[in-house]
DNA sequence: AACTATTTATAAGA
DNA sequence: TTCTTATAAATAGTT
């Protein structure tokens, strides 16, 4: 339709072709939105010329995810098949570890044990066992780090008390200081009287680590800790 | 182009709906042939009827995916990037989940301890404790039926091994019965020997419940087993 | 589905 | 690209 007769072959001439896509294209699109109205359809028409531009026309009445969504229905086919069965079939695999190691914890926790068979019930108890161990084993270690420092601050305020006490007393002793340099002592004062609240509440056990700290016997001991 | 001119509106006569659907979708699918083919473009066209019949025209150097995936990306979006998202996140928190339970597991084995605070230690010390004495009640109950599941085969092979011995003697003391029939004793003989060896080994323990199947000696008698 | 008068699309040229 | 226009193609109404 036209001047002449035109063969139905790709146009070499790359002007040419590219003024016939223009044309023809926007017949295309006209053609499409005449069969929507007129019709009643659902059109969807994607185009990407030699040189990759794009153009697109979609009936009003849907959307291109629609018409997607439709055209695999209908043909009964999901083109993101394998990409969504790999993911779905990792979920089923978390999953599956997941239940694994709830029982497992559930088992550890002394529940879920009918199935167990005698050798699996002697493993897990050994297991348990040593685990115990390992944990008493870590608690002591942490109550042993937390009584040296709590040892090295004492002495240090002991240390640091006794230097007070011996400059506090020299300045009673000596009538040339004044009650004005003591007032600007008071702070030292009451921090002193901390310190010895401190270090007498320490001294009631100096000397005794706490039978509880022993291996075996801190079972139930939850209320005695230091800090 | 016809007989007539006819506005662009909907056909309210579904006869001539229907065929002016079919007449001008055949124009287009020829003119997205032609323009496929004159301008080496790629074209992808997808309709469905007001009926829901659904036509589909797509270029031959390309398929209708690689066109929904090329639509995507010249778009810069993501049709189905919600449903994507919503497994991603599926996936990620059962990730996390399973690294919660799988660190709670190895603090059950002793591991993984350092970060525990001193409360921390007390409560799994506990947990851990009371679970043991959950297992191994379950083992000592398991002991125990398999024990007497034991004691009833074994009391039922002296009952049934009494009859025996009662019946043979009563054969070997009365000369009417010659070798011929006691011949055919054999395997008796043989399964009277297998109960009568089973039995002594069992008579050694008899009155003497193993000290091991009672609460709190049972560690570490892995190699105990009846079974 | 075929026909055909008429409208529409468009090839070539400007 | 857009406009023009001669001509090819599509199709509305009819058979």
């Amino acid at each position: 339709m036209g001047r002449g007769k035109i063969e139905i072959k790709r146009i070499e001439n790359a002007t040419n072709r590219q003024v016939t896509y223009s044309k023809r294209r926007n017949g295309i699109f006209k053609k499409a939105q005449e069969l929507t109205v007129l019709c009643d359809a659902k059109v969807s028409l994607i185009m990407f010329s030699n040189t990759g531009k794009f153009h697109e026309f979609i009936s009003p009445t849907t959307t291109t995810k629609k018409v997607f969504d439709q055209y695999q229905e209908t043909l009964g086919i999901d083109l993101w098949k394998t990409h969504y069965e790999r993911m779905q079939e990792h979920l089923r695999k978390l999953r599956e570890i997941n239940n694994k190691l709830r029982r497992d914890i559930r088992q550890r926790m002394g529940e879920d044990l009918d199935d167990l068979s005698m050798d699996e019930l002697f493993v897990l108890e050994q297991r348990m066992d040593s685990a115990l161990e390992l944990i008493r084993d870590r608690k002591y270690h942490v109550i042993k780090t937390q009584t040296e420092t709590c040892k090295k601050k004492v002495k240090n305020l002991e240390e640091r008390h006794g230097d007070l006490l011996l400059e506090y007393e020299a300045k009673y002793e000596d009538p040339q200081y004044g009650l004005v340099e003591n007032e600007g002592d008071y702070e030292s004062a009451i921090a002193l009287a901390n310190g010895a609240s401190n270090l007498y509440a320490f001294r009631l056990h100096h000397g005794h680590p706490p039978t509880n700290f022993h291996h075996g016997g801190g079972f139930g001991s939850h209320d005695l800790r230091l800090a």
